[in-house]
Order: structure tokens, then sequence, then C-alpha cells
DNA sequence: TATTTTCCTTGATATAGATCAAGAAATGGC
DNA sequence: GCCATTTCTTGATCTATATCAAGGAAAATA
């Protein structure tokens, strides 16, 4: 598969020019992850930040006392991760976990750190960061003041688009944790949905009622 | 007072040379808030970035329904707030209160991305941006798995750190909205720790049990 | 295909913290 | 220093969601 290719369609290489994501495509190096395996480890040494090409996966924390496993942010499809080592520290302060089958680009440090001379990379980088925080942000809120209900819709709205059909390819117990909640929890919410019609999860396909977004806050 | 001399005691702009922080002293603008003043509101239209240099700010965000108000994050002095404004936004996605009396700096939103041609100072910028980000997943991480206590404890270790004697400064309402909790729950709370020794709150000054922080997980 | 393992559902129960209410204390303005 | 307003406390009640448990479905493996 040709990387160059798969560059000019993520957010953050596609502005630049055809020669910044010329070289950048020769800093790459890919990578193969089955559903459930773990690319690296809360506390392991890295020496490089992720780009993630195609599939789904998760970044987790372990809370002190070890017992949970919470998630912080399961990434998209063109989305680059693990961005903390580049200046702040040697180890990776999360757990990356695919979910599903994924394929992700490494960069290793050095080399990314001398694309950030040019400007419209770096200008491009940092908003990137923003965006960031500003998902964050926006994660943060959603937790105070929403219930499951919210939380649900919110993160399909997030993930998969206003749609009417959703094929969401993870496990219920992953959706779930993607949105803090018990598995019972979503499963009797999806009873619960189901009987008042507004949402029918069948044979891996979500189906939503029609005109349900419109009235929903936001998407 | 003098800007120059305020900077060079602040995180981000210390490690400048004396020549960049003459430039960036030069485009500060002061400005003082009173006790509960509002700098700006969500959605305004801002042009700039500010710098907390004393006191202490909120940054908060209605919900969608308008009834609550979620603490985002309080702003310690030597921070940068609304970055957003520069690449991303041209509207405040928060709004930003004194909790008490503070003073700011405002930037300019041209004169400062000028500032980002530097390469030291884009570099401890971008710093700036991942510590933040790790701070809001933190955040976020203690919002899933802490109880009302654990949130009190983190709370004063981050702002404070793991000392014996801490003067908040902050009514404990608004402490309380910092560690996402109704007023009432704090109160109950203190009284808890009161009563088993490890916490007392008395005339504006909170003293805790000695060798209490070295049992608390992460200070 | 058979079998083991993982995932999902449903019920019963527990609980942390929110909300409502109303009096007490503190704070600020004049 | 006095009144008004804002905070703080304490009690009673309510509710959403977690947790525990156990049977059934689906998926992976042999």
């Amino acid at each position: 598969m040709n990387i160059l290719a798969l560059l000019s369609h993520t957010e953050l290489f596609s502005p630049l020019s055809e020669g910044s994501r010329e070289r950048i495509a020769t800093i790459a190096v890919e990578k193969t992850l089955k559903k459930n395996q773990t690319l690296f480890l809360e506390g392991d040494r890295g020496h490089g930040i992720y780009l993630l090409v195609s599939g789904n996966i998760q970044l987790s924390k372990a809370n002190p006392s070890g017992d949970r496993n919470v998630i912080i942010k399961s990434v998209k499809p063109g989305e680059i991760f693990a961005e903390v080592i580049l200046f702040e520290s040697d180890k990776y302060p999360v757990t990356a976990t695919a979910v599903k089958k994924s394929l992700v680009f490494f960069f290793p440090k050095n080399q990314f750190l001398s694309l950030l001379e040019s400007r419209d990379f770096r200008n491009e980088f940092i908003l990137m960061l923003l965006r960031k925080q500003r998902y964050l942000t926006e994660r943060l809120r959603s937790l105070i003041t929403m219930d499951v209900g919210d939380k649900l819709f919110h993160y399909l709205g997030q993930h998969y688009g206003a749609k009417e059909r959703i094929v969401p390819g993870i496990a219920k117990k992953d959706l779930a944790a993607a949105i803090d909640a018990a598995p019972e929890t979503l499963s009797r919410l999806l009873l619960r949905l189901k009987k008042n019609g507004t949402l029918l999860w069948k044979d891996g396909e979500i189906i939503i009622k029609r005109g349900f977004w419109d009235t929903f806050g936001q998407a």
C-alpha cells in the first residue's frame, strides 16, 4: 500500500505540500495490529509518535489502585497519538490497544522534530494539538453533565456522524467502556431505546429513528 | 509593576532569552480583575490570548440545556489560557471568571503569532500545550475513577502542593465546583474528615494531618 | 462440528452523591 | 456597627448507575 496516498487523506498531513509529504513518508514505519493487540503499555519507553491510518485504537490508563482501566480516548483514523514523547516524557503515559485490526505509522522522534522546522507543518501540528485539547475539554464537560443516553448519542455522533445507519464495528463492551458505563448499563439502555423505537442495534448495525438527530443537541 | 520581571517568573517565558522577553513585554497589555469579575464569556469574539500573572481564574462551560455550569479548569498563575483563539476559532469556547482579585496580560493574536517564528519560543509553546493536554487527560481519569474525597486531595495536591497547611483563598462553593461536587457534598465531606482527624478547614486555612500525603497515592 | 471461552442480557440489590429545604454563619456595603 | 446578601451547614429524600449473580448467545478454537 502506498504510504504517500494514505498520508494525503489525513487531516494533519493533507494541507501540506507534496514535497513535505514525501519527506514525511520516508520516515514513516508501517505496523499492522491484530484485534486486541497492544501497541504499547503505560510506562513503556517510547522513541516516537504514531499515526492511526485505519482501524481503531483505544488509549487507556490504569488508576493508581490498578483495579480499573479507564478509556482516555478512542483514536480515529487520521489522528496522531503519543505526541507527549516528542518533548515531554520518554515514557508513554497511556496504554494503546487495537480494538480491531488496525494500521499505524510510526515516526521516530528525532526525525519528526526536524519536520517541525517547516512553518506550514508546524502550524498544522499546533492546530492539531489545540483541536485535541478542545476535544478533551468537550469530553470533560460531557462526562460531568450527561447521562448514559446522552453519552451514547454524543459518542455515535462524534465517531460516525449523525447518520441513520451506523456500523460501529466494535463490541458492545468496548463501546460501553468508551462512554464510561458498565456493560450492563449499556445493555439496559439499548433495551429501553429499542422499546421506545429510537434505536435498534441488530446484526452489527445500528439503526436510528429518522429525525432523531435533529432533536439531539449537538452532532 | 514591571512586566518584564513578572514574565521572567512564568514557566512559559522564563526559558527565553532576555531579548525575546523584552519583545513579548512590549506587546503585553495589563488588566486587573476584581473578585467574581468576568473576563470573557463563552461565545465572545476574541482577538488574543491571556496569561494569568496572579490570582485565580476559572474556565467554565455551560451545557447545552444551559442549566448547569461546568468548571473545565482553574487557571493558576503563570499559565496561558484561550490559546484556541490563535488558530482555531475567533470565539472563546469557555467563560473566564476571576475567583479572586487577579492580574492578567493580554497578547494580541497577530503579534503573538509572529513570536512563534522563534524556535525556542515555539518549542516552549508546544510543550505547554502538551502539558495542558496531559493535565486534561489526568483530570478525565480522576473524574471517572475518584470519589469526592480523592478528588479533594487530588485538587489540593495539584494546586497547593502536598503541604500540611494550605491557604486556599477561594470559597468552599468554588472549590466544590472545581472538584465537580455539590456544595453540600463538600460540606459533609469536610465534616467527616474533621471527625476522623485528617483535615481541618478553619479561618481560611486548611490543616492536614501529618503524614497524610505519604499515604495518598499521587501528589 | 463440538467445545471452550468470551460476550451479552436480565434481575436483585447497594450506594454515592444530587437535590430540596430551611436555618445559621459569614461577608460586604453603607 | 447594622442590615442585606451571599455562603455554609445539616437533615430528609431521591435517583442513576454500579455491582453481584447466573443463564443464554455468540464467537473463537480445536
